[in-house]
DNA sequence: AAAGGTAGCAACCGCTCTGCA
DNA sequence: ATGCAGAGCGGTTGCTACCTT
C-alpha cells in the first residue's frame, strides 16, 4: 500500500512527478528541510509544494541531498568494514549504514550487489555460502587491511587514515570473520606479525588504533594455495585463477591499487 | 562511428514495523 | 485490542554513462 493511494485522489496521482530529481526540486526539498526540519514526509510532500510523494522526498534526502551524504568512492577501511558487518548482520543494510558515518544503506547494498554479488557469481559460489566467506576472509580482507597499511604510511607523517571512520562494532552477537575490539576508531595502524615480500604470504596482521588492536588471521595464506586448497570447488578453479590473475581482478573493491600489493 | 552490451547508481515498490487514537 | 497512518527497510527496476565489437 502506498501513500499516494491510502491519500491521494487520482487527479493528485496524476500530477505526482517521478522519476529523476532536478535541481529545483532538490533546493525547494533542501529549503524546506532547513527551515521546518525532516520527518512528517507526507505532509512536508504537500506543504513544500513538491509534486513528490512524502516517501519519494524522504529517500531523496536521506540518499543524496542530507549535509553530512558522504559521496565518492568507498575507502578500503569502508569495504573491510562492510565485508565484516555484512559477515555478521546479513542484509541489514541499515544497520551497516549505521555503522558508516556519511553512507547510506541503498549506497552499501548498491556496492555489495554489484562488486560483491558478481564475484560471487563469476566464481559459481553463492555469496552467502561459508565458502564465499571463506574467500572474503582468506584473500579479500587481508589485502584491504595491507591495503589500509599502505594508506596509512602514505598519508601525512605518522600511521593515521584522512578518514574519519569510526567501526562500531558493539552488541555483535555472532563470531565475527575478524576480531574487532568493540569500537575502533581510526587513526590505525597496520602491522605484520612476520615481514614478508608479499601480503600474503604474512602470517597475521594487526590493526592498530591509539588504544586497542584487532587481528587478521592469514593463516600463512598465500593465493596459490588458496587456489588449490578444498576451499573452491573443483569446478571452479580455473574460474578462480582467472579472477586471481586476470586485470579484471583489479575491478573488485573499486581498488586498481590494491592489486599491485602483489606484484 | 555506430550499435549493442554491461555496470553502476538513483529511484521506486511493496511489505513490515511502530506509534497513536 | 484494533485499525490507521507514517516511517523505514530490503528488493527490484530503469536510466545513463561507459565499454566493447
Amino acid at each position: 500500500m502506498s501513500s499516494v493511494n491510502m491519500s491521494g485522489s487520482s487527479e493528485e496521482e496524476s500530477e505526482l512527478r517521478r522519476g529523476p530529481w532536478t535541481f529545483e526540486e532538490d533546493s525547494l526539498l533542501t529549503h524546506y528541510i532547513t527551515s521546518h526540519g525532516e520527518g512528517r514526509w507526507n505532509v512536508l510532500a504537500k506543504s513544500s509544494g513538491l509534486k513528490r510523494t512524502g516517501k519519494s522526498c524522504r529517500l531523496r534526502w536521506l540518499n543524496y541531498l542530507k549535509p553530512d551524504i558522504k559521496r565518492g568512492n568507498l575507502t578500503p577501511q569502508e569495504q573491510l568494514a562492510i565485508l565484516e558487518l555484512h559477515s555478521k548482520w546479513g542484509n541489514r543494510w541499515s544497520k551497516i549504514a549505521a555503522e558508516l558515518p556519511g553512507r547510506t544503506d541503498n549506497e552499501i547494498k548498491n556496492y555489495w550487489r554489484t562488486r560483491v554479488q558478481k564475484q560471487a557469481r563469476q566464481l559459481k559460489i553463492d555469496c552467502n555460502s561459508k565458502r564465499f566467506l571463506e574467500t572474503l576472509k582468506h584473500f579479500w580482507m587481508p589485502r584491504l587491511v595491507e591495503k589500509m597499511g599502505q594508506n596509512s604510511s602514505q598519508s601525512q607523517s605518522s600511521s593515521s587514515f584522512s578518514s574519519t571512520t569510526t567501526l562500531n562494532t558493539q552488541n555483535s552477537e555472532t563470531p565475527s570473520l575478524l576480531t574487532v575490539p568493540q569500537q575502533v576508531q581510526t587513526p590505525y595502524q597496520v602491522t605484520h606479525d612476520k615481514s614478508s615480500s608479499s601480503i600474503c604470504s604474512s602470517d597475521s596482521m594487526k590493526i592498530q588504533s591509539e588504544n586497542e588492536c584487532y587481528h587478521v588471521d592469514t593463516g600463512n595464506f598465500n593465493v596459490e594455495d588458496f587456489i588449490s586448497a578444498d576451499i573452491l570447488m573443483s569446478d571452479c578453479q580455473e574460474e578462480a585463477i582467472d579472477w586471481i590473475n586476470c586485470e579484471d581482478a583489479a575491478t573488485f573493491w573499486n581498488v586498481d591499487e590494491l592489486w599491485d600489493l602483489k606484484k
